[in-house]
DNA sequence: TTTTGATATTTTAGGCATGGATATATCATT
DNA sequence: AATGATATATCCATGCCTAAAATATCAAAA
């Protein structure tokens, strides 16, 4: 456990380093909880399930969608590219956890959905993973979670609305 | 169906979701912040520098140690593993941006450094990724920034803990 | 000294992720 | 129908990332 001296600005040379925005700081701590939370998922799902997180992810979208998503639709939910989709989705369906079915209205597309194994398989694995979220978040009291949903919904609309301005 | 939950009147569905889901829909919401925001920026890095995010990172934590840092030392404060330090430090040194010191002290270990270039070369980049941090922050004001700083110190030493218990 | 255990890094194999290119299907106009 | 633009998904090359095993060094005890 490295101990980060927060008080690293002690240096004569500060340069850049401690002239550091407070907006990037708030970013690089932002990018530190979810390392910290998302690797700490990742280990636990495969030690406990033998699951990568892109497939438990992805089961997690089908089980929200029970109609089933679009190829297309999945990548959008997921923020992850379409090419990405197709290869967890060959995985997911060669383990029999989901299938692609024929879209009656587009022959262009696919209807992913989880088969009935993939179905049982997530509902278990989902109870244990949101145990360990809760298990994560335990040391925040009720409003300060609150506060943080309510000011994530504001970095969202932040975020969006500068990255469509450079687009 | 197991009854592990005193909570009555629970429904068919997983009565653990509707009881924990506030924390749950917290830790999405957290990671497709920081989806949005990493997607931007490592899409802009590519598209006006040619660089990858992780070796801009990788450069970032050695800019703020003009010392050098061994490679378990970068994989630490990456939060990445130590093969992983390897390839991406490989790639840097094969650019010319950084440099393998054999350290006088262990040799085993390494010292890793920028070069002169490298660290020109990452200046010129930090402070176009800094403005670029600034615009997407720029819909909050400084008060919900402030607060979200400090509610994400507490969501790091709430899942810090949870997380060493559990090893 | 030799053994033992911990530490530092690399190597390997497999899977995730992007951006770009391609193939095919659909839609909106002619 | 024919055209061209758009949408859907896949394939490819490259690079990131992890976990586990291999290699080498160090430090301290037996």
């Amino acid at each position: 456990m490295s101990k980060k001296s927060a008080s690293a600005g002690a240096d004569t040379e500060t340069r850049a380093t401690s002239e550091h925005a407070p907006d990037l700081r708030l970013w690089l701590r932002t990018l530190a909880c979810t390392n910290l939370i998302e690797n700490h998922i990742r280990a636990r799902l495969r030690a406990e399930f033998g699951i990568t997180l892109p497939r438990f992810d992805l089961m997690a979208q089908l089980e929200r969608s029970p109609q089933g998503l679009k190829m297309g639709e999945l990548s959008k939910r997921m923020m992850v590219t379409g090419g990405n989709v197709t290869g967890i989705t060959d995985q997911l369906v060669a383990e029999g956890l989901v299938v692609r079915e024929d879209s009656p209205k587009d022959r262009r597309a696919y209807i992913v959905k989880l088969t009935p194994e993939g179905r049982r398989s997530f509902r278990k694995m989902a109870e244990a993973h949101e145990s360990w979220i809760v298990e994560l978040y335990a040391g925040m009291d009720e409003k300060q979670r609150n506060q943080l949903y309510e000011l994530l919904a504001a970095v969202k609309t932040s975020a969006s609305t500068a990255a469509a301005k450079k687009k």
